[in-house]
DNA sequence: AAGGGAACCAACCGCGTACGA
DNA sequence: ATCGTACGCGGTTGGTTCCCT
């Protein structure tokens, strides 16, 4: 399908805002909403196109909107939340409130990944560095980084419960995933999801803690003895009423583009709704937690894929 | 002080999708 | 059901600032 330019690029003015577009356009909207971004710059009197306008707009000037470093906590929630979303920015920062998603794309970008592969690598200095080079698929390609983004969340879990001086921190499976679930990210991706209509509320309520446990513990890699590459759930999560059965020949990746897996979190489903969810209840209980990263490097051999 | 590279970040681009005609 | 339009999103670019030599 045909799609036209967002804007007529003769005569559009392009490159960084003056304080007096700024105003212009901020007098706009206070004075007659957005209404249509296209015809917005007419009527305003802008010589930009509509889409710079919107950018202008929901990155810096709508109201609400935070500047300044990030906070730890916000640290913490974006790593959080791009371990389980993957590079769903705007999905993240409807998390953060007063973040938009350029930024939070452009910190991760400058920031946060380098820490986390910094982190990553000082766990697993050669081993893993090699197997990220050598590693060719998709899903397998996810699952590093997957690993990489979880262990950063997992440090600093540990530090959270520590200075909390609470009993138990990261170390299993179920520990991990359960206080990430009870925690407010996890409530906020519960109802992210509930918003998608991927999990309802009684679903949700059903993935109590004993279900995820078990959850954890009875996700069973069939691959492994099958040769069929297919990932079963256990029944016992039947009653939250996710797919059971996800063939990984269906797990493919949203850019073929070799470059994009290292930034990307992206690698769908074919039904990518609600993939992210589906990421945490198919990761095998004995993928990469700490002490077991063995038996995860050593399902990133070929089998998984 | 100057130049060159690295880091940062605002803005742009193009694709996918929702929605109305 | 199809098409055209507009919007939202993620990836990328390019200008600016910072830092090192």
């Amino acid at each position: 399908m045909g799609k036209a330019p967002c804007c007529d690029k003769h005569g559009v003015k392009r490159g960084a805002w003056t304080p007096e577009e700024d105003q212009t356009l901020v007098d706009y909207i206070n004075n007659h909403g957005h209404g249509s971004w296209r015809t917005l710059p007419k009527h305003a009197g802008l010589l930009r196109c509509g889409k710079s306008c919107r950018l202008r707009w929901i990155n810096y000037l709508r109201p609400g909107i935070k500047r300044g470093p990030f906070t730890d906590e916000e640290e913490s929630t974006i790593i959080q939340l791009h371990a389980m979303l993957g590079n769903r920015w705007a999905a993240i920062a409807s998390q953060l409130q007063g973040r938009t998603d350029n930024e939070i794309k452009n910190y991760w970008n400058t920031h946060l990944k380098k820490r986390v592969l910094r982190s990553l690598e000082a766990k697993r200095p050669c081993v893993m560095a090699d197997r990220i080079v050598q590693t060719n698929s998709p899903s397998t390609r996810h699952m590093v980084q997957w690993e990489s983004a979880r262990v950063e969340a997992e440090a600093r879990l540990s530090m959270d419960s520590t200075s909390l001086n609470s009993a138990s921190t990261t170390k299993t499976c179920p520990d991990y995933f359960l206080q990430l679930w009870h925690s407010e990210v996890g409530q906020s991706f519960r109802k992210i999801k509930e918003k998608e209509g991927v999990v309802s509320q009684s679903q949700v309520s059903q993935a109590s803690s004993s279900k995820l446990e078990d959850s954890c513990s009875d996700v069973s890699l069939q691959a492994k003895n099958t040769g069929t590459q297919s990932l079963k759930v256990s029944p016992k999560l039947e009653g939250i009423d996710m797919i059971q059965e996800q063939s990984t020949s269906s797990y493919k990746p949203k850019l073929e583009d070799d470059r994009a897996w290292s930034d990307s979190g992206n690698y769908e489903f074919l039904d990518s709704s609600d993939s992210a969810l589906k990421h945490l209840l198919h990761m095998p209980d004995d993928i990469g937690f700490l002490g077991q990263t063995d038996n995860f490097l050593n399902l990133l051999d070929g089998r998984y894929d």
